[in-house]
RNA sequence: GUGGGCGUAGCUCAGUUGGUUAGAGCGCCAGGUUGUGGUCCUGGAGGUCGCGGGUUCGAUCCCCGUCGCUCACCCCA
């Protein structure tokens, strides 16, 4: 800052995480993968930019994130790319390509990026974590899926989340009760809010979606979805519904609910947190996707996935509690003090760290009592000093800095001994 | 893409109804005699008052523009 060369800084709606809150994401991305793990899953890494079409065909052309809010670009070969907007059509585009046996498991944690005004809750990179199962309908799988969400919400301390489902039916049955919805919207144009009184033909389910009075007063007297749907998907729909209430998993049926992206067909469901009130509130959501794998080449695969999201996840725990407890502990173990300015710290660390322990040190040669202010900072459970006198006599002063009397907190032991008292001390 | 609020030290913010060397708290660094943190005391480093232009004898303060942050709409994680 002292000099007059402009400096950079991250784009608009991006975020750098430094420590301690980089600890949280830790925490967040490694109980996911252990659920993950217990459920069957295995991780799959794919690329962060895909062909454009991958995206357009996914997603659909005419859905708002395709249409506008993907980063696109060309590459020095006149390729057309975008970086992933969401994690669900790259992660079928590879199932597509390698034909793993089914049913596919696998889950990610990615970045996603959409060109937004960015506002509480929404960035243009955010990072998502999620499931795909591809090669089965088995309403037990949609179960499952949503059940794996549910219980990951649990296990990092939400409390007020709510489960919102619905079925989108299959082709047939919603292209007949789409054509019901048009009809109905038809008839009712001029109540639509002013915005999809222009739009409402092109996609008629967005309608459903508008929270204006005034949609919501058309459609709440027009058809809903899960009374027009064929046997099959009333079937199916009826057994997602049973299982969760099987697992004691409390449902709301939300005959309303219309994602954003084209390809989901059936069971689609959103994970709402009460402690957002920011219209930012969805923290999760879903859904069956049957003709995915179709629209990218692939053979006819039923598919069901879920994404949540870092950020809001975060947000959240803080919301529902201030002061909830650390997803992971980064704390030291010990920090090595030595004003010998020999190598003694560096072997004493090297001897901790390949234990186990977690260790550092203060750098720069700087005085015992400066060193000890960063020990005291580090959080370190204990100091470990070396000065002249340890040195001469081949020992350690172990000092308790949690402890705040001096004659108790500290001891000296054999330079040989170190390791096993620290393991002794840590057990208490 | 549209609209509101804001932009002064690393952080949180005062302040100047336009006038000499711009402040506080926290943080950071160094001391408070002989090798020891957390409290306390003292001292120090650190700012083109977002950037550009305009008005003025003079602008951090007024005006315009611009960039950025933030909140909201749309939509979404």
């Amino acid at each position: 800052m002292s000099e007059h060369v402009s400096s950079f800084q991250a784009p608009t709606g991006t975020h750098d995480v430094l420590g301690p809150a980089s600890a949280q994401w830790e925490g967040l991305v490694a109980i996911f993968a252990d659920f993950a793990y217990r459920y069957g899953f295995s991780l799959v890494i794919s690329p962060l930019f895909e062909d454009v079409g991958v995206f357009n065909r996914g997603i659909g052309e005419h859905s708002d994130v395709a249409k506008k809010e993907m980063y696109v670009f060309e590459d020095r070969g006149g390729r057309t790319y975008a970086l992933r907007p969401e994690g669900t059509a790259s992660v079928v585009r590879a199932f597509v390509q390698h034909q793993p046996t089914t049913p596919w498991k696998a889950w990610y944690v990615t970045p996603a990026f959409r060109y937004e005004r960015p506002q509480a809750g929404r960035f243009r990179q955010h990072h998502q974590l999620g499931v795909e199962v591809l090669g089965t309908d088995d309403p037990a799988v949609d179960v499952e899926v949503i059940t794996l969400a549910w219980r990951f919400y649990e296990a990092i301390g939400l409390r007020r989340v709510r489960l919102l489902i619905n079925s989108m039916g299959h082709d047939e049955c919603r292209s007949a009760y789409v054509e019901l919805l048009r009809e109905h919207l038809r008839d009712n144009v001029l109540s639509l809010c002013d915005e999809h009184r222009k739009v409402w033909n092109e996609n008629p389910l967005r309608v459903l979606d508008c929270k204006k009075d005034e949609c919501v007063a058309v459609t709440s007297r027009g058809p809903m979805l899960p009374d027009h749907l064929c046997d099959d998907c009333r079937e199916h729909f009826a057994a997602v519904v049973a299982g969760l209430f099987s697992l004691g998993i409390e449902t709301t049926l939300a005959p309303r609910l219309v994602r954003g992206f084209d390809y989901y067909t059936r069971t689609t469901f959103e994970f709402v947190a009460d402690a957002l009130d920011g219209a930012q509130n969805a923290i999760g959501g879903g859904g069956r996707y049957d003709k995915l794998a179709e629209q990218l080449g692939g053979k006819p695969t039923s598919g069901i996935g879920f994404g949540t999201g870092i950020e809001r996840l975060l947000l959240t725990r803080a919301a529902e509690n201030p002061h909830a407890p650390d997803l992971v502990n980064r704390e030291l173990d010990v920090f090595v003090v030595d004003t010998t300015g020999e190598d003694s710290a560096t072997v004493l660390l090297d001897t901790l760290r390949q234990t186990g322990l977690a260790a550092d040190r203060a750098y720069d040669g700087r005085s015992m009592k400066s060193q000890m202010k960063v020990a005291d900072k580090s959080g370190a459970r204990f100091a470990l000093l070396i000065g002249p006198q340890e040195l001469a006599a081949g020992e350690v002063t172990i000092r308790d800095l949690r402890s705040d009397n001096f004659e108790q907190a500290q001891q000296r032991v054999a330079r040989a001994d170190v390791v096993a008292v620290i393991a002794d001390l840590l057990s208490k």
